[in-house]
DNA sequence: TATGAATGAGACTTCATTCAT
DNA sequence: AATGAATGAAGTCTCATTCAT
């Protein structure tokens, strides 16, 4: 891996790329707190998976609490982003929206890396209330009002039935949260476990509680 | 137990309370283990919330390890074994006696310090194999069997509509499992959260998936 | 064991006899110690060995330390005295009576716990300055003194010929304690040690070094 | 391996002294485990008389017990390969080179630290059987054939009187090793005890009874 | 007299953090 | 910028000792 990598940036492949590190270092520190949690994740096992020395790690973080947090900021606040603006520029129904939506989690956070922050977020909340707070806020809340604005624009148009759409869309939501947090728990013991399936079944039952009878 | 221990313990106000003491740290060890995590809990916290010394947490349990399996298997398995209880005795729809179980997770586990078993389990299934394997055997496998025989016979009686019943389950499972981790995690910074309202519009959506077209 | 005592004192079969508990104690814990060291050993184990409870050792001991210098003085004197009085009476030549004396040394210490004491003294002693200062006048000193004696008269009476009789008495005094030290450490490993053998090996070459010339 | 290193580091004064660190604390521990006892040596001691603080000790061996282990394998190798390397080029009579191993014994064994290890050892052998197992092998078994060899030798020569080699080694060496016991444990309580004489008379002893009558 | 539950000081061990190189 | 040897605070665990019964 870093071979090809370092034969792609400028001509120093001998030099290690210092633009880099930080990246390398909350890439290899998410592998760890997600697998191990907060408090079992040791700074050598950052530092050995990063490729980097201990001391390194302080040079560009604070610590070892500054680097969970900077884990947790960095990597969740470009997904947002991302998902907003799939669904701005969606043309369809919600229905259809939904759906993707889902599909783009299950490819792009689900199966990778990025799944163990919902973990280590319910994990260490009550450890790190303010961390905690700025994650309720900015992705918590901001999903849920995106989730919630879908599913009345759904109401308008006639596609879903009334319904509380805030209760709606904690619903739609904890689908999404929970399968993330299975996919790092007891995921490796369901040996039938599909994920795919999972998320299509339930939100199968979703749509079909939420649509108009006249609509499906 | 207790009604009848009482009795004969009523003299010894000051120390030697062996019977009680196993129970005492048990319980001081899931409120701790639920709020901070496995790593993040002192034993000298427990012993403190449990009204004795650090050393006597070692006459009743073989170490933190063995204080935190205990607390999983300990307080989880009469649980389940209750929820059994009542659904073999409930005469009336499946659905009823879904909305009854929500409502006995939500008085009996939720608003209790024992939701907080879930989030630890999730958060500690990767430190803790053999617990999270004997965990997801005897809790999950266990009660998603449950579900999906409740939804098999559903289906049988005409209330449910067709579908793959092992995944219904676990949809249904999810909103209780992830209503307790919300429990213990985020919850506090979710000012107007209604433990009660979150359940019922989620069985609500539930059950709309679930009920054949001419039901409900 | 304690069936047969038991029926042999007094009446009262069923009764703890209290005045053998200081005598029990003590064998448990020269049983002990002498096997793990003092610091190895635990005062739950030699309560238990000696069938009381760990509180009821401070009933008749100070505490470990106190236990320890019983240990060493309640079983040490009585066997230099009966040594001392054995060769009082001795009607023979010397080196038959250093023969007796080894003999009465391999049945009556190396063959039991006994010998045990001097591999804990050796242990402790940097460990227990006045507890080894003791056992140095009242032990070593004393039969540093009663061996040389026999050594001097020996050669009053041209058995043995002139040496320092000081040192002499330190050499055949080593065979002695070296082999109850090495009953306790590294025996178990010498699988073809003959207790016997090294002891009339040891003082046949001795002897030989000591007899004058015409002897033997 | 002084020498060379020694140039290299000569700019370091401060800290950053891998190289030396193991041998410091390892000579450290000699010190502490052989006047105290295993058990009763606190890491913070080895530490403080090493120069280091008590993490350091963790990052050059494993704990308490891998420490102790390795004092006595690091030490007494190197003792053993010298006294052979010493026997075999000697030209003379093995009463004679005898008396050359005490010597060498004496001065570099009894009046250094490294006598201890044979008391520790004596004293923790029940509790390191694996330890005492390869002591035994390595030093007593192999410095027992190497005695019992020199004697088998002398008989040959005519030196000797006839005699069981094994036990008369046994013999010899009891000398050697009640030396060293003697010196870290009674010795500082025996006034007048001076090792030279001690040896001495203990050999001219050993030798008296060893040598053919026509000898001497 | 005897018990054994309870204690808490003290030891081993870990690991985040520092800093001279 | 990068290292990694060194640190020491903090946590787990043990066990001699106490004391109410």
């Amino acid at each position: 891996m870093s071979e090809l990598d370092s034969s792609t940036r400028e001509s120093c492949r001998w030099r290690r790329r210092k633009q880099d590190r930080p990246a390398e270092i909350l890439a290899a520190a998410l592998k760890m707190f997600s697998m191990k949690g907060f408090a079992a994740t040791k700074l050598d096992e950052v530092a050995k998976e990063a490729g980097v020395s201990k001391g390194t790690l302080y040079l560009y973080f604070d610590g070892k609490e500054a680097l969970f947090k900077a884990v947790v900021t960095e990597f969740v606040l470009p997904q947002i982003a991302k998902a907003e603006e799939q669904a701005e520029h969606y043309k369809g129904s919600i229905k259809d929206l939904m759906f993707k939506l889902l599909e783009h989690w299950r490819i792009n956070i689900l199966q990778t890396e990025l799944s163990g922050i919902s973990k280590m977020m319910i994990a260490e909340a009550a450890n790190f209330p303010d961390l905690a707070n700025f994650y309720f806020e900015n992705v918590i809340l901001r999903t849920r009002h995106f989730v919630a604005n879908l599913i009345e624009l759904a109401i308008a148009r006639g596609e879903f039935r009334a319904c509380n759409t805030d209760y709606a869309a904690r619903s739609f939501l904890s689908i999404m949260v929970f399968s993330a947090i299975w996919q790092h728990s007891l995921a490796p013991f369901d040996e039938d476990y599909d994920i795919k399936e999972y998320l299509n079944t339930h939100l199968d039952i979703f749509l079909r509680g939420m649509l108009k009878d006249d609509q499906g």
